[in-house]
DNA sequence: TTTCGCTATGCAATGTTATAACATTTCGTG
DNA sequence: CACGAAATGTTATAACATTGCATAGCGAAA
């Protein structure tokens, strides 16, 4: 697991960074930072504080392994953490599930709109929201 | 000015919604919530709660007239306030200042993702942060 | 071994953003 | 005027996030 890469770069994978990081990748579906509290209070066996949660997922976030989910205030681990950030999210409003996808000529068109304004990409933050699949036929059976 | 739209549609224009999006549009960049009911609190000569303004904003934003930006926590007027909202927003994350863009060639490449994964798509959130040309250039001579 | 410094964590308080729930006012229409 | 619908007022609270400072653990230098 992602461990490796934490060794790598000296850095500690500790308890607490990796349960999150944990809880992540077994939900299909981003979660909230009070939820994750939540979890980490089951699992120490005693209420943990705001800063711990944001502390861990600040720095899974600076490794690459968890995106913010802006539009839903939520973390999802990241499916391609070695690429410079540009994933694209699809995000489903019926049951929550998120998918996670690459798109390098969207990613080229948007540098192509940056070239004309002069304006330098850090960071993109695409997410699409709708239905998906299962939900979609789910619907179309009970109709 | 867009006024116009709601008398069209039957809707109100009330004062508190007017002056929200007079305000959107004199700035050139995203206004938070709480910072626009303090200005309606100055406005008005007295202190206003935030149900008010989100209130105001929500009809807005229904109306097209208003997008929220995500990653901010705030709002911005709609430069396509008729298109269905399919807007890209260039966010200076050294100014604030932010610009948008329609590209239609990338939403087409985003239904084709869509269109793989058996999703449809409703919403769209594309937000690009980095420096923005003046931004730019001031580093460059300063240097 | 002690001391120092670094990193991670604990903890309390507070700041910020957003909504629920219910009361009241405003205003066009019959 | 009376009515109903829409808008606004009011209070409280939920949900999300950060600041600031204290403490613990650990490895390297003294």
């Amino acid at each position: 697991m992602a461990e490796a890469a934490c060794q790598q770069r000296g850095l500690q994978f500790t308890e607490i960074r990796r349960f999150v990081l944990e809880c992540l990748w077994q939900s299909g579906q981003p979660i909230r930072a009070y939820e994750l509290l939540r979890m980490l209070g089951q699992k120490f066996g005693r209420p943990l504080s705001p800063p711990t949660v944001y502390r861990a997922l600040e720095f899974l976030q600076e490794q690459g392994f968890v995106t913010r989910i802006e539009t839903k205030n939520a973390f999802e681990p990241c499916a391609f953490p070695d690429r410079d950030h540009a994933c694209v999210f699809f995000i489903c409003d019926q049951c929550g599930n998120s998918f996670e996808v690459q798109n390098a000529k969207a990613e080229a068109l948007f540098e192509e709109d940056a070239g004309n304004l002069g304006f330098q990409i850090d960071k993109r933050v695409i997410e699409l929201h709708g239905a998906c699949a299962s939900c979609l036929s789910s619907e179309a059976t009970s109709n």
